[in-house]
RNA sequence: UGGCCUAUGGUGUAAUUGGUAACACAGCUGAUUUUGGUUCAGUCGUUCAAGGUUCGAGUCCUUGUAGGCCAACCA
């Protein structure tokens, strides 16, 4: 896609006044970081399509960096849907990298702060140093083990490094200002003891580097130019520079950080802490349940790389609070499936039609166009005969002018095949309408090019051929809660707003030509919506996500 | 009682850096249509407030107001 505007977002723009101010364009590099706790989301597809969109629009090298030094939240299983994720979206990183990779250079460098009185063994419990810690309007004070000797200091950092100590007994602090307006300056903790294995270093360690102490200086190892991360770091960039300075060559680039608004989107939670707790509580059926915004459960429920990107691209990036439309998101996976998504029938809540004057033992086939958006049109064959399904909403014994479907004494068609009438409704002992017959016209078929093929008739009805038609499972989904801010209702969890109904299982019936579809596979059923093929399917037994709704403006005129 | 950040239609994001406030979604009209889809045309509606600087302010200054973030050995 050519720059179709000039218009820059206040990254960009960011970009553009560094290499205006003489930073080499080769130098460019960027970074994704993800934690590898959980899977990625909806949020982070944003910051992926940021950093890699960046990487593309100045040719620049974009690494993968897991920042795992908590080995108590991470696994090798998070690390394999995180990059799994990464690559559906379309993207290449330049190198896979890990924050672990680091971890003994970050302990060189930490004896050197120690050398230089930056920074020293505390060895008090969390408790007394939370509480020296002050509050964001009372200056903290001073730990009595502020000013222990260096060579007490290394002797106690080697041996946390040793394994001499019990988890949580002594701890690395920076030595910055207690007094500082910004908590984080308060000699904040660099390496904690842990005695728990790491997904790839495994016990080679038992002190593991805080976030605070990692990132910046993983940036810098990786000359990573621009380091973007959300809002909530932003009081994190003082103490990002800090560190930086303490092992700074000058010759090499510092790594710059700036800080954007997260995507918030209605309806749903983006957060992995919460979305975790839909997993662990069974709320939904794993991290790529069909309902979830992870991007694992978008791709299940049928959403498309594209779809996301354009998505991404469309809600920009910004650092003001934010609340944005599931609707939008929608609107991106209709634009991208009807030109992509083949056409087939399906019916989900039938009503037997049958075709009185049509011949008993006779069936035919009537050729159906893939998609009308097609550059070159493309067909199929499908069966009709004279037993079909269509929609119960598609009958009414009675209707109004404005109701273009199937009533009694009207005509309709039968989308590529015959027009027909109705002529008379049965019904149970309840009576519900259970079947209706009607009649057709056998001169009136789809491209026979007859005149009374030409006839022009208000409605356009889907239909299977109940002899052939294949019997499907159907899941369609609804929102997941009930209120577009379900985590920010004033003090309630945000599971009391879960949607009762956001998943229905129905069975379906649908034309035959999907036989041979893959896992994946998307398709239109026409006048319904969007749908692939999920892969709890076996052969005996299809099933069916339902991605997105048509647009329905007559569900809106009939109310 | 502190510090940092942010305020532009219903929603999201722009505005050539002080020069006609625009794009997309949503909404509403209408046209086309063998999908009440798509497409096309049109329409509604916007600079948090009050002062100030200026020929001219969404943009600069001042003061407010509102919202978000900050006191894990989480990231």
């Amino acid at each position: 896609m050519a720059e179709e505007t000039k218009s820059l977002n206040f990254i960009e723009h960011i970009i553009e006044d560094d290499l205006k101010t003489g930073f080499p364009k080769e130098n460019l590099r960027f970074r994704f970081p993800p934690e590898p706790n959980g899977y990625l989301h909806i949020g982070h597809a944003s910051s992926i399509c940021l950093n890699f969109g960046l990487g593309e629009k100045y040719n620049a090298p974009v690494n993968l960096r897991f920042d795992d030094t908590n080995p108590a939240k991470e696994e090798q299983e998070y690390v394999d849907a995180i990059k799994r994720d990464v690559a559906w979206l379309g993207y290449e990183w330049d190198e896979e990298r890990y924050a672990s990779d680091y971890f003994q250079q970050l302990y060189d460098w930490a004896v050197e702060l120690i050398k230089q009185r930056k920074a020293y063994v505390d060895s008090q419990p969390s408790e007394a140093i939370a509480e020296q810690k002050g509050t964001p309007t009372k200056p903290g004070t001073d730990s009595p083990y502020r000013n222990r000797s260096v060579e007490e200091n290394l002797e106690l950092f080697q041996q946390m490094k040793d394994g001499k100590f019990d988890s949580g007994a002594h701890v690395l602090r920076a030595k910055i200002d207690m007094a500082s307006s910004n908590m984080l300056m308060r000699d904040p903790i660099m390496y904690r003891i842990l005695h728990k294995a790491h997904h790839r270093t495994n016990t080679d360690w038992c002190i593991y580097p805080m976030y605070d102490w990692t990132h910046g200086e993983s940036d810098y190892i990786e000359q990573v130019s621009h380091s973007f991360c959300t809002l909530e770091f932003a009081m994190h960039r003082e103490l990002y520079n800090w560190f930086l300075e303490q092992v700074i060559d000058s010759k090499k680039v510092q790594p710059k950080q700036r800080e954007f608004a997260r995507r918030n989107l209605s309806h749903t939670v983006v957060s992995k802490r919460k979305l975790l707790r839909l997993v662990e509580e069974g709320v939904v059926n794993g991290w790529d349940d069909p309902r979830m915004p992870t991007i694992s459960g978008l791709r299940r429920r049928g959403y498309t790389p594209d779809s996301i990107k354009n998505f991404a691209h469309t809600i920009g990036i910004a650092k003001r609070d934010n609340l944005i439309d599931v609707s939008l998101l929608e609107f991106h996976v209709r634009e991208d499936l009807n030109k992509k998504a083949p056409r087939i029938m399906g019916v989900l809540n039938p009503l037997k039609v049958v075709i009185t004057n049509y011949p008993e033992d006779t069936e035919e086939y009537v050729e159906a166009e893939n998609n009308p958006e097609e550059e070159v049109p493309t067909f199929r064959e499908v069966p009709f005969s004279r037993e079909l399904y269509i929609e119960q909403e598609d009958f009414r014994e009675e209707a109004n002018r404005k109701f273009f479907r199937l009533k009694l004494g009207g005509e309709v068609r039968l989308k590529n095949a015959y027009i027909i009438k109705a002529e008379k409704a049965i019904k149970d002992d309840e009576g519900n309408v259970i079947e209706v017959h009607c009649t057709y016209d056998p001169l009136s078929k789809s491209g026979s090019g007859t005149p009374e093929s030409q006839r022009k008739v208000k409605g356009t009805l889907h239909w299977v051929s109940i002899k052939h038609a294949k019997e499907v499972e159907v899941r369609e989904y609804d929102r997941l809660f009930t209120v577009p801010e379900p985590d920010r209702q004033e003090g309630k969890d945000f599971l009391e707003f879960l949607n009762p109904d956001s998943l229905n299982v129905i069975k379906g019936y649908v034309e035959p030509s999907v036989a041979d579809a893959k896992i994946g596979d998307h398709f239109q059923f026409q006048r319904i919506g969007y749908f692939n093929i999920d892969k709890d399917s076996t052969p005996e037994k299809m099933v069916f996500n339902k991605t997105v709704g048509l647009r329905d403006s007559w569900a809106k005129i009939d109310k």
